[in-house]
DNA sequence: ATGAAAGCGCTAACAG
DNA sequence: CTGTTAGCGCTTTCAT
């Protein structure tokens, strides 16, 4: 079979007590006697198997990342940045991804699968009331979530509020005042971050007492598609906004799109803004709310590292905010 | 502490040899003790230990997915397939990414990661001449590919050659004669897939009789940027192409996007296809050879279990070929 | 169909 | 600084 600790230690001539020590980089062993040890595992060609390293020692190892989606854009990015961090510290990095709260189909929910199987856990983007989420929490393991904003647990996010206000007020100082809004979903359950930057939307409006027109809101369910649907149905209306904010890049691609569809140019007839700086934001010439996504997914995953060496849940001290930055691009331009 | 295997068998008034049974499903295990046992465990709360399990067993219950990259559309797509056939069989999913052959940040290579670790292994579109695919084949455990082809290993990929000449053979069709070709690198060590793209391209044109003027040849590093500094290169040709096949979709958007640049319209000016089937391509009105991504990670996983189950290396059948698709849309016209 | 018992390979006191 | 000694919690023959 494989090599073990023992033939370490028989060919070093030591206990396997000091191979572990010697190995593990641990105080109290002569650093002679360390690299003899270090060598002669080498030549071994010796791997530890981390099935026995980790019953015997209670840790894990490994960090579980727990989020709806994959391929969309905003997750497989902040995943890339958990993933280098990670993999720097030697971490393990399960992948698990659970239903969103609208798709249907049916998934082992997450909590018990990470139970003795992780030492902590990263969520991305789940909404704060869904009850997987709270399964998780009620784990007690070191945990950090993205995206998203719950009393008590660290987490790192942007300020979607002011996100928000700076792309409405954005298009107010372009002279707008017909502005309409392409939201999330109609669900119960939203994330901070979409109620955060309907927040920022309506306080801006009000401050420039502006209308909020009930009849130029609709849904675009962060897809691209969606905000398509959501700008087509927002052009049907008896008067059409002249300017639009999408509460993600991916719904303005779509209502982009939109317009195009109807013989319109963004920017020139219709203005549109939003939120995320995707990478496709440049090339499709959209004024957007950049976000620092990959190091929400660094940050994160640095910050969980830190509660693991406490050992504590939930002290992984404040939340985290990252800022923001306008980038304009040709989707805005002034009212004519 | 935790409740153990123990536990419950003093609960439920029998061995920890038949609970272990019992809750595995096997065989020889009295229906009416089971059912009993399952309850108990239930009551408990009990959760099995991973660690423990693995050490006796031998066996992880892990799966590893190696990528180059995390974030770009078509490694993200096809995790997300191999992500849920490995949950429902309930594999844990260890995600490692590793440097790209070109790429000059340094990680650890991923073989000796793999060791005692997990059970099997999928690889994502790493060149089949890079020595840390070299490394995780001797590893001699199984293990699969995805979107390249190397001689003995199972692999999942389309038929890249056909997929080249459908796409030239579409702007051949159309009554193009010079067509430009946006390839991916430069480096000796290129994917099979792009070598195998650019024989189908050649293959068209000299089955056409078509000169293929090297100066209309670039490289696009398979990104939107390259794709964009490659057409800008080609257009600033003496005689620029009146076509352009690219070899990634990605690579067709920022050709695109140099033609905007220029004050030309795709499809009306100058003709583009790709190859990918690009969630942002249908947007981008590019005509593109649909490859199955996410099928391509389902589907790889699942001839990786079955290897598993066959606890044979190489014994995952013949290399597996997913059709493509030929998608026209507005980015080519007939030569004028 | 069930139990007894011997590990799996490592870590972590505790001695010395 | 190093060795001894118990386990960690399960799986797996081998009996019965």
């Amino acid at each position: 079979m494989a090599i073990t600790i023992r033939d370490v230690a028989e060919a070093a001539g030591v206990s396997t007590a000091t191979v572990s020590r010697a190995l593990r980089g641990l105080p109290y062993v002569d650093e002679s006697t360390r690299s003899r040890i270090q060598q002669v595992a080498v030549d071994l060609d010796y791997v530890i198997s981390p099935s026995a390293s980790r019953l015997a020692s209670g840790r894990t190892g490994s960090v579980a990342v727990i989020t709806p989606f994959i391929a969309r854009w905003f997750f497989s990015t902040v995943l890339s940045g958990v993933e280098g961090v990670l993999q720097a510290a030697g971490m393990d990095l399960l992948l698990m991804s659970v239903s969103d709260y609208l798709a249907g189909h049916q998934r082992l929910p997450p909590a018990p699968r990470l139970r003795r199987r992780v030492d902590g856990v990263l969520v991305i983007a789940m909404p704060p009331s869904d009850p997987q989420l709270r399964e998780i929490l009620d784990l007690g393991m070191p945990t950090s979530l993205i995206g998203v904003n719950t009393d008590g647990v660290p987490s790192v996010t942007i300020d979607d509020v002011l996100a928000a206000r700076v792309a409405t007020q954005h298009l107010v100082n372009l002279g707008h005042e017909r502005i309409g809004l392409i939201t999330g979903s109609s669900a119960e359950a939203p994330l901070t971050a979409e109620y955060d930057r309907e927040q920022g939307f309506r306080q801006v409006m009000a401050e420039n007492g502006l209308d909020i027109d009930p009849s130029l809101e609709a849904f675009g369910y962060f897809t691209i598609q969606g905000g398509e649907q959501a700008m087509t149905a927002l052009l049907t209306q008896r008067t059409p906004p002249t300017a639009v904010f999408a509460l993600s890049d991916e719904m303005a691609f779509g209502a982009m799109r939109a317009l195009r569809t109807h013989g319109l140019a963004p920017g020139r007839d219709i203005s549109i803004v939003g939120i995320d700086g995707h990478d496709m934001s440049e090339h499709l010439d959209l004024t957007t709310v950049v976000q620092p996504v990959y190091d929400l997914g660094r940050i994160a995953a640095e910050s969980l590292l830190v509660q693991m060496r406490t050992l504590s849940q939930g002290d992984g001290g404040d939340p985290v905010r990252l800022p923001t930055q306008l980038i304009v691009r040709g989707s805005t331009a002034p009212h004519r």
